[in-house]
DNA sequence: TTTTTATTGCAAGTATGTTGCAATAAAAAG
DNA sequence: CTTTTTATTGCAACATACTTGCAATAAAAA
C-alpha cells in the first residue's frame, strides 16, 4: 500500500510533476480501491467522501488521470457510451495487457480476460495487407451470480 | 432503389405513423447511401445538402431513426466514443447479422466481418454460469489501400 | 373544409469530457 | 524563512452526442 503510493510520488518528482494535494489525493483513491476500475467521477466522489481533500474539481481529477496514464501510473478502459474508467497498472487485476473484459449488467463486476482469442483474426488481416491494428472487445451478460 | 423506399413507407402505413416530409427525406437519403453506416449528424446534412426538406431538424433526425430502428427499417452501430451509426437492415452490407466490424483510421471505412469468432468464448462462459451474453467488437487500424 | 392529434422545431437538459485564463500553491531562489 | 517563479488549480465556458418538454404545425380523418 505505501510503497505503491511512495511509488507515484517518485514517478511524479522524477519527471519533475508537483506532489500537489490534488494528485495525492487521487493517487490514494486509486489505491485504496486497487482492484476497481474507477471512472473519474468516482474517483472525485470518494475524494469528497474520503475528506482527503475537501475541495478537488471534478475538472482536476481529469487532469491527473490523463497526466497520470501517460506517466503509466493508470491504465485507461474505454466503454462503449460510458464513463472511462481507470485502474493502477500496479494493480494484480490488470497486470496483464488485458484487452478484453466481461461486464455484468446487474452487478457491475468488470472482469478482464486472459487469452487474446481476436489476435487470430488480426493475424488474417495482416497477411491481406491491414496494418496498425488495434482491437477493443466488450462482453456484457449476467456473471454467474447475479444469473441466480 | 424505388422499391426499398415504397417499402418504408408502407411499413409506416401498417403502423399507423404519418408519411411526413422529415420521415420522406431520411428515408431517401439512408436509400441513397444504401452502402454506408451514416450517423444522425451525416443524414441531417444530406438533407440539407440535398434539398430534399430545407428545415429537417437534427433532434427530429434522431426521433425518426430511433422510430425506424423499432420498426426494424434501419440497424444502430454504436461504436467507442464515436456518434451511432445507422444502415438500412435492407442493405447488402448488413443483411446478414454482423456484431463486427473494421474501421480504418484513415479513409473512415468500415467492413462488417463475417464470422463469429467470439461465440467460442461465449459459449465457455455459458458453461460456467454466464447467461444474458452480449457483446462488440472494434477492430481499427489501416485498410490495405490506407497502408500503402 | 374543418377538426383531430401525431409530429416537428426550438430551447433546454444530460453525460462525459476538454480548454482558456486568472488565482493559487508548490518548489526554487535568495 | 521570506520572496520569487511558474506549475497547477478552480471556475466558467465550450464540445460532442444525444434526449426531453412543450407549444406550434402539418398529416390524416371527419
Amino acid at each position: 500500500m505505501k510503497k505503491s503510493l511512495e511509488h507515484i510520488f517518485d514517478t511524479l518528482k522524477e519527471n519533475s510533476m508537483r506532489l500537489t494535494k490534488s494528485r495525492q489525493a487521487v493517487a490514494r483513491i486509486l489505491i485504496s480501491s486497487k482492484d476497481n476500475y474507477l471512472s473519474a467521477e468516482e474517483i472525485h466522489q470518494e475524494i469528497l467522501i474520503s475528506q482527503i481533500e475537501e475541495n478537488c474539481d471534478l475538472v482536476s481529477v481529469y487532469r491527473i488521470l490523463n497526466m497520470f496514464e501517460k506517466l503509466n501510473i493508470v491504465k485507461k478502459m474505454e466503454f462503449n457510451h460510458e464513463a472511462t474508467r481507470y485502474i493502477l497498472t500496479s494493480s494484480k487485476i490488470d497486470s496483464r495487457n488485458h484487452e478484453h473484459y466481461f461486464k455484468c449488467n446487474k452487478c457491475y463486476e468488470i472482469r478482464p480476460f486472459s487469452g487474446c482469442f481476436v489476435s487470430k483474426i488480426e493475424k488474417k488481416l495482416k497477411m491481406n495487407g491491414y496494418t496498425n491494428l488495434t482491437h477493443h472487445l466488450e462482453i456484457t451478460g449476467l456473471c454467474p451470480g447475479c444469473s441466480r
